[in-house]
DNA sequence: TCCATTTTGTAGCACTTGCTACATGTATAC
DNA sequence: GTATACATGTAGCAAGTGCTACAAAATGGA
């Protein structure tokens, strides 16, 4: 029995890097096999099916995505929006957590359609960037703070999006007029 | 020659409506057929393959949109940025525009991991919210302008994702959010 | 009318999908 | 050692994929 979850262990390993190399462009069973240098027989023995392999590896992901946000800046620093959306562009954005963002886009597109796992993990995730931005907002009322918080997660967000379907430079501009209007 | 296109519009245009009700979800050969009332191998008949039906539905989708949008506002109509993010969230949300939306979402993320119609799509839908949000900006200053305008189009994508994800009142607050700071 | 072209249906191919039945190997408990 | 549970390979199924070959029908021009 022990030994069975090991393998399943590590099988989940090489999935989540896979993932977050290919996107949701290559999850058929015998891919994600492959990519956990394993046969499809085996995956489906260490997982109960093709939904679950995947529900486990994005939660993971989401898991270690808000580990890393909350790492990256001490728990109690308060900050203004500005300084915020810079923060988290700085490590949302480029090689640290591109991957992450951008799967976790299709996981949103996925949710929007309905699919099996991606609903809850597309929202898990959202609601973890969240509550991480509203935590460190140097804003006194609730409802402001609230609704601004809301705001600059769609702004992280969409940041990712413009960066994905057309290129860096926009992202940069995006941060800039964020930045300058957000003081 | 003539019955053939004529076919092959009111194929597409059921197609489009198809598209917009159910996403990127169904989009074989025979569910595209079936949504068009046709065979599978009429489908193929009008157009040169799966590629071709999805590209010209989705281009002509996003044509639409465009025109929507430069239909709804006066063309020499300029605007704070929070007056253009009212303006453009009265549009964008709710059921007038609700489906493209989501669809353009879903887009982005196939054009993530490069299949084959989306990339070129998405960028196209991007391209054409930037500009329009770039002409109705009332700000002198071209730097500026388009950063501004890069940091709304973010906004209002990922005021989209927000509420797909979560739900609508999120996007309210978003929106409020965002009227109270760029003002 | 006859011929050529366009339009349409039937059937199917080669491939991928998620998943499973069955058998065999291997370790562990007694 | 033998029984029992676990581990793993081989093979394959039923359904779905995009697409096509072939032939019959409809259409139009001479």
């Amino acid at each position: 029995m022990a030994k069975k979850d090991v393998q399943r262990g590590k099988a989940l390993e090489k999935i989540q890097a896979h993932l977050l190399e290919t996107g949701l462009a290559e999850t058929g069973v015998r891919q994600l096999a492959a990519a956990a240098n394993i046969s499809d027989r085996m995956l489906l023995y260490y997982f109960e099916d093709k939904t679950d392999v995947l529900a486990a590896a994005l939660s993971s992901i989401s898991a270690k995505v808000v580990m890393t946000l909350s790492m990256a800046v001490p728990s109690d620093a308060k900050m203004s929006p500005a300084e915020l959306i810079t923060t988290a562009a700085a490590l949302t954005r480029g090689d640290a957590m591109g991957p992450e963002m951008r799967l976790f886009v299709e996981c949103v597109a996925a949710a929007a359609r309905g699919e099996a796992p991606y609903e809850a993990i597309a929202k898990q995730i959202m609601e973890g960037f969240l509550i991480w931005v509203d935590a460190h907002l140097d804003i006194e009322d609730e409802g402001e703070r609230r609704a601004t918080a809301a705001m600059l997660l769609a702004l992280i967000d969409g940041i990712a999006l413009l960066e994905i379907c057309t290129d860096e430079a926009r992202g940069d501009l995006a941060v800039r007029g964020a930045t300058t209007w957000l003081d």
